[in-house]
DNA sequence: CAACAACCATACGGTAGCGTATGTACGCTT
DNA sequence: AAGCGTACATACGCTACCGTATGGTTGTTG
């Protein structure tokens, strides 16, 4: 019985993530996601206003998600504060933990930032929350303000970099995170 | 006298890059473009069979350049090894020697490499040879097989995540690029 | 100067999407 | 069982784009 009989407004965010995760901002299209769906896009125009308040929900939900995410685990873990960037890394790199589609979504947000101002505010809000997030474990660690904040900068931006080779197979993310974090720690 | 009478597909090519570079690849368009050039698009139909074919050659002329651009420079320096990955940071955090609109097409390209399988071929390509490059050039200094690769690997990787960092105003792209050089080299 | 090719304008049919208007089936209340 | 709101289906007009067909203009060449 998992026939559900009628839509949610969330069971369209959902799909138009997976649409924005397989064709970019350009495949949210209420018409091919109602196909996707098997209802008709009287549908989608009861659920939402238009196609703009649809985005809108989309981001908020993700803002919401993206920055608890990684950040609850890692400070439920009750290690010490290195410990807990080899946590952080860890988990950044297992990425199944993320909502709507994890990294993939991910990035495609990212582009979508681009070419979009409200996509592009969110995006650097939830950057702004976690460099400030990682910035505070180095902190934690003892470094100087000017270092953490270089270290978190670097950790950070390199994961996001990172990610995009090892989705063309060119690296293995996890390791080489680990390598940078080796790096950092290891430098007094 | 800067009025050229007629157009040639370059024309074209570069309109198309500043329609990708603002509005992303569904902003490629004829007739948006068009009316941008101020022409009709009889005048695209005359130099290219279809979008497809402007697309591809896009890719093509980008490839070539992208990859030529900062190598020669790098390599006509004639500085020791370290001394060139020093260049190298220097010169891609600059970043106004690249074709096409610089840094901003870069990144459009790569977000259209997730949505359109030519691009992803071709963004591939250009990043395995600069990951080679960068490789060879730590090798230069020293490191082995497995520490140049690492090397390179997070040196880049970290460039294209800085970068969209640096975009959204959130860090200083060459202060943090030169520190992680430093903690690369420091480390032995 | 006639002929030809390069280059572009205009007009057309076809498709795909948006948003709206209206119809309809179904469950739930009273 | 009559009525009402929920959750869709269907049909419409509108717009923007693609690609083609065809005609016009300009410069060049024999």
């Amino acid at each position: 019985m998992n026939l559900k009989k009628t839509l949610t407004s969330e069971d369209w965010i959902r799909a138009a993530f997976r649409a924005l995760t397989h064709g970019g901002p350009g495949a949210i299209r209420v018409e091919a996601i109602a196909r996707e769906l098997k209802v008709s896009k009287g549908s989608f125009y009861w659920h939402f206003k238009d196609v703009a308040s649809l985005q809108t929900e989309m981001l908020e939900h993700w803002q919401l998600a993206a920055t608890e995410a990684i950040i609850e685990n890692v400070d439920r873990s009750g290690v010490r504060p290195s410990e807990q960037l080899h946590l952080l890394i860890l988990l950044a790199t297992s990425a199944r933990h993320e909502p709507y589609g994890g990294v993939l979504a991910e990035a495609a947000i990212r582009d979508w930032g681009r070419y979009n101002k409200l996509a592009f505010d969110t995006v650097k809000a939830v950057d702004e929350k976690r460099l400030s997030y990682t910035k505070d474990l180095f902190l934690g660690c003892g470094y100087s303000e000017k270092r953490a904040t270089q270290n978190a900068n670097l950790l950070y931006g390199s994961l996001i970099g990172l990610e995009g080779l090892a989705y063309q197979q060119l690296i293995n993310l996890r390791e080489d995170m680990l390598y940078l974090l080796e790096l950092i720690l290891r430098a007094d």
